[in-house]
RNA sequence: CGGGGAGUAGCGCAGUUGGCUAGCGCGCUUGCUUUGGGAGCAAGAGGUCGAGAGUUCAAAUCUCUCCUCCCCGACCA
């Protein structure tokens, strides 16, 4: 991609009325933009980010045997009616009537939907286990917005649902759900904790919290610092022994539902007996937008951001000082094409821009890999590789730059 | 919803004891010179001062109502 075709707009300033480094940053280096409070546009540089991690989540999903497919987010409120949640999530829920009467609303959850879909088609034990997924945006009516994209009226989500004959299958796809978001987060470069915890309005009885230390977070938790035991700060109330508390922010949260929603909804299934038994479920959420926002939270300097390699928007950034320089153009064209027939995501500056602006956008964007190219280095046929998480600068002969590259990218 | 802050050009801000044609920086347009850490000179474009009502000879500035955004509390991914 050429920076100067493409569409980054950066800003020099800090947006007014941003606390969070995460809100500035991701403002200041043209990753979304806010229409109204809690709801924003992801940018392209923005949406790159959002690809590659759902793709991450697709993956991790899609391997441990999950099936993707996607559910309207415009839902009837008599479906909600079935198990008493129009009332419980009545403070959250968007609503308004559609123009035939017909009472809506705009999906905060779904797992109503994902239920009343397996009831009508799974009717025996044979077609169980089965777990389903989506990404998708949901619609929260959030009592206050906070802090970007970290808690909006509008995000992304990921969410899956399991349907299991009884509860050890249950367990093994929770287990199976509980290692797989281990490798998402680890892959988007975050370091988890992970702690059971309350199931909240989603009923049921085991459910575990994947939370990120920062400093937004709007939760917390208790460590052991002997015994490495995590608890969750409920009330404030310090536990007894060598405890450290940690304000968090929530990205995960897997339940063990049981049959709180096919009971309601009627799912059932005919077991080898022919008895008819309520379907056992659970249900698996990701935050995707909100992760975007954790990444950003612990991952950035002064300069900008530092994205972690598997879900940076590009893999490298290459960056001629002099956009009028044919010689250090043509070599920056050379690097493109060589890298990106290596299967890279490349990003070339080729604005005629002053170097100072173009070094201050890159260190923003955060691109993972910078390729520097000048005349001053280039008259003895050197290049730079400058790595954005430590500043590290690697000085290689011109003809060995795409090499170093590929090399380097696997650290 | 309760408490606190803020709305003036695309962005960041000044101007607010009522008084000249509403200003500064950045960005933007044109030209020339520049180019290793947010360049220089010159000439330009860009505003219902959040909205409505009121007071006044006169309102960005005073009064009332409303709207929006941000931060702190109860909920959540």
């Amino acid at each position: 991609m050429y920076w100067s075709k493409y569409f980054i707009p950066t800003l020099k300033e800090v947006p007014a009325g941003t606390e969070a480094v995460s809100h500035r940053l991701s403002l200041r280096a043209g990753l979304v933009n806010m229409l109204t409070s809690g709801v924003y546009s992801y940018l392209p540089l923005g949406y790159r980010v959002l690809s590659r991690v759902e793709n991450i989540i697709r993956e991790e999903m899609n391997a441990i045997g999950c099936h993707e497919l996607l559910m309207p987010a415009l839902h009837p409120i008599d479906i909600w009616k079935k198990t008493g949640r129009d009332a419980t999530l009545k403070e959250v829920m968007i609503t308004f009537d559609n123009k035939k009467g017909q009472r809506m609303c705009l999906g905060p959850t779904h797992e109503e939907i994902i239920t009343d879909i397996v009831r009508q088609f799974v009717k025996s034990y044979r077609q169980l286990p089965v777990t389903l997924y989506q990404i998708q945006t949901k619609f929260r009516d959030e009592i206050r917005t906070r802090f970007g994209i970290v808690r909006a009226c509008e995000f992304i989500m990921k969410d899956a649902y399991s349907f299991d004959r009884d509860g050890e299958g249950l367990k093994k796809n929770y287990d199976l759900q509980l290692q797989a978001y281990q490798r998402i987060f680890k892959r988007c470069g975050l370091e988890m904790i992970v702690v059971s915890a309350d199931s909240g309005a989603m009923g049921g009885s085991v459910s575990h919290e994947f939370l990120v230390a920062a400093p937004i977070g709007e939760d917390a938790v208790w460590v052991n610092k002997d015994d490495g035991r995590i608890i969750k700060d409920e009330e404030g109330k310090e536990p007894q022994g060598n405890w450290e508390r940690k304000v968090a922010i929530e990205l995960g949260h897997i339940f063990q539902l049981g049959t709180k929603y096919s009971q309601s909804l009627g799912a059932t299934f005919l077991d080898e007996n022919g008895q008819t038994k309520p379907i056992i479920m659970g249900c698996y959420g990701i935050g995707v937008s909100r992760l975007i926002a954790a990444v950003i939270e612990v991952n950035n300097d002064a300069e900008g951001i530092i994205w972690p390699k598997e879900i940076a928007p590009f893999d490298v950034e290459i960056l001629p000082v002099q956009a009028s320089d044919s010689a250090s153009m043509a070599l920056a064209e050379k690097y493109y094409q060589e890298l990106r027939q290596a299967g890279l995501e490349v990003l070339l500056d080729d604005r005629d821009e002053s170097a100072g602006r173009k070094f201050n956008d890159a260190d923003l964007i955060g691109i993972p890999l910078r390729v520097i190219i000048g005349k001053r280095m280039l008259a003895h046929n050197q290049v730079e590789i400058k790595l954005r998480r430590n500043g590290q600068v690697v000085v290689v002969n011109k003809d060995e730059v795409s090499q170093e590259i590929l090399k380097l990218r696997t650290l």
